[in-house]
DNA sequence: AATAACTAAATAAGAGTGATTTATTTATTG
DNA sequence: CAATAAATAAATCACTCTTATTTAGTTATT
């Protein structure tokens, strides 16, 4: 029933609140969960070494954690000096995480658990999006979602998290539905309507930013605290992490990379989403006469598309340099995270075009950023729904940290 | 003795520290200062409202904050029913900070109290900035500083702040100075020269970024929560400012506004320091053959250049706009802040100009920001200096929450 | 192989700190 | 004088830290 928007309330101006013991509880041992899940696995005194906090803190802690289920003890570590060291790792039992990704031409609905792996996944397409249709959908999966988990685990799903294109409704043309249908969504609060359906809180998140989401905490990365997430899908959205957190906005809609400006072909500036997107590509194929549905219809394979891939790659490359080096001369981000709904090898070349374009770029007064791939895959945007309540009920992030009960 | 960078250690890979009691403490009490800095005046008990803490521990807090003399009593506001309550507010005898420019003409000393009022002030002038000659200036006036200070004042001086231009030596032909002059700016490391005159801390950082810091802290604006903050001096920067503070970035090199590319007059894009910046109007100036030596000696005062100033403001007012439209497309900025070293006139000419040009922008998808002018005045960067010790012992940043001893 | 010395991990007990709760005092209005 | 609001003292509670102890192993010596 609880209505969430995610990490940062927008609009609310979130007031600095103080801090009292069990906020100072509660951040600690959200720093010991993040901490053993970006490790994998850790010992006690590691983690004592790494927070500065006492053993005996960590032992305290540690108990506490094991106790709730969230972390469990591995086998003891034999073979040095002294009593053996027990390794502790994520329970992936521990808890459950809903997601819902709301697309164009399909909904998709995850079940996760507290490792980030997928327990049980519904799909439904459709020719374009409709309100009723989702909420119908959501309403008759919910109960089958849960009862794939063993009897005991079911009161562990934390919550629901619903990734979708940031106002729908303004792009009925684009994604081919009639303009009195998209305007039922304008009307509609999808969050209100699914947190009608059980007493989960519910997150809701631009899908875009949800992948960057997912990036950051299930992605296989070197422990990156900065860095810039671009997802080119039917349109092209992103989100922006910040010393190790999703950085929202004050309006939640941080991230809104589809309105940078950058250089167009004739001179004139564009936005980016009118270079970098899928519909770009569609639009292509079709002033060529060819069908498009492929894409769509076969996310993994886009042989037969092979002279307009190449280049709609180097037109997404063009624009995508720009917005890179204008966000680096706005935040020194280490990283740049390429991922979007195509296949691996296009996206392999697209970090591979970008790279170049970057580098035929003015650079001076900057440090080039590292450009890779998404790690994630293709359910990144469903997976970053799930993670919304992850993150929200056990991790730390910048704002959340002093204002537990 | 002690050198420190500022708000984050550029380099050093900030580890999650955890919390302990004294931080906690720690945290209150700048949170309390933050908050009693903000509003001016405040009692008790809407501190206690403001941070959900409980009239006791605000009693007790303030207690220590009016015993440290950082705060100070007012008279008590009677008229209402129960005991007066009483208004708090930030003691400028609290503690004091010193705060060094480096310009290009000439280098600004300050002392600034708690309030940031300055209570001291020394400028010398020359040609082009030469280390020796600005190490011995601060040498011999840190005596004179302090001692314009009561007895019982001078051991509250809290630390010495630093504002120059990011990577000085790579400008010489700009500056005007031999290049061995400014080869010895790259072998020199001012920040540690200055902690070996006492025993302060001392804290670099670039100018522009330091302005913004000075905006944050001292401006007159309505609790701005983010902003992005441009200043245009004979370069361009700037800082950014996410959830109240100060965002210096992973290498400290945040807000390198200068190298963000923006659509050039042939078609190319180039990068807005080749618009904005003092360096235009003074090269417009030269190509028609006139003095723009004025520029820098009557700053306040630029009558004589009205036709190319206008010229030039039409071209800083357009590659602001792109900038500016790219940023909120990043990060959902509220507020643009625009400064910088030109009469109170221009800058509002330049503000009005860029309002203006941003809305001839494509702004699809995007929330227009207020833009406004700098609130500071001229010493902007002198008091952003001094603010970086200021920030660092006293307010709260998202960062600094939870790793006291 | 048996034993002693050493080391590291884990944790129990007690101390210390700071926020909260409860109760009381103080100052003022009506 | 009753009602009310601000301020705070005392008692309580929650959490981390320090110190000391236990446990379980390795390494060196006999």
């Amino acid at each position: 029933m609880a209505v969430s928007s995610g990490l940062n309330e927008p609009g609310t101006l979130q007031q600095l609140r103080g801090s009292n013991q069990s906020g100072m509880r509660a951040y600690n041992e959200r720093l010991v969960l993040s901490l053993v899940r970006r490790h994998g696995v850790l010992v006690k005194t590691e983690i004592a070494q790494m927070t500065g906090l006492s053993a005996q803190t960590i032992s305290v802690i540690m108990r506490a954690l094991e106790g709730e289920e969230l972390l469990k003890r591995g086998e003891p570590i034999r073979g040095k000096v002294g009593q053996p060291s027990v390794p502790l790792s994520i329970n992936g039992d521990g808890a459950f995480f809903i997601g819902l990704k709301v697309g164009r031409r399909s909904a998709d609905l995850v079940l996760i658990d507290f490792l980030g792996c997928v327990r049980h996944a519904l799909h439904i397409g459709y020719a374009y999006p409709e309100p009723d249709a989702i909420i119908a959908f959501v309403r008759n999966a919910l109960a089958q979602m849960t009862s794939v988990l063993d009897e005991g685990l079911r009161d562990r799903v934390a919550g629901i998290g619903i990734a979708m294109p940031y106002q729908l409704w303004n792009w009925h043309e684009e994604i081919g539905a009639p303009r009195a249908v998209m305007d039922r969504w304008r009307r509609i609060d999808l969050r209100s309507e699914i947190a009608g359906m059980s007493s989960y809180p519910v997150y809701l998140q631009n899908d875009a930013t949800a992948a960057c989401a997912a990036e950051l905490i299930f992605g296989h990365h070197g422990a990156r605290q900065d860095f810039i997430y671009f997802y080119i899908g039917t349109f092209i959205g992103g989100g922006i992490v910040l010393n190790g957190s999703l950085y929202a906005g004050r309006s939640g809609n941080a991230g809104a990379l589809g309105s940078m400006p950058v250089p167009g072909r004739d001179g004139n500036s564009e936005q980016l989403i009118d270079q970098a997107s899928l519909m770009v590509l569609e639009g292509m194929l079709i002033a060529d006469g060819i069908d498009p549905s492929p894409l769509w219809r076969t996310p993994d394979d886009w042989s037969g598309f092979e002279v307009h891939v190449a280049r709609w790659l180097t037109v997404v490359a063009r624009g995508l340099a720009h917005a890179i080096v204008a966000s680096v001369s706005i935040i020194d981000f280490e990283t740049v995270v390429l991922d979007g709904g195509m296949p691996s090898a296009v996206r392999e070349r697209l970090v591979e075009e970008t790279r170049r374009a970057v580098l035929a770029l003015d650079l001076q007064g900057l440090d080039v950023p590292a450009i890779e791939a998404g790690t994630v895959g293709p359910i990144a945007r469903a997976l970053g729904a799930a993670s919304l309540p992850l993150s929200d009920k056990y991790l730390i992030d910048q704002h959340t940290l002093m204002r537990e009960a």
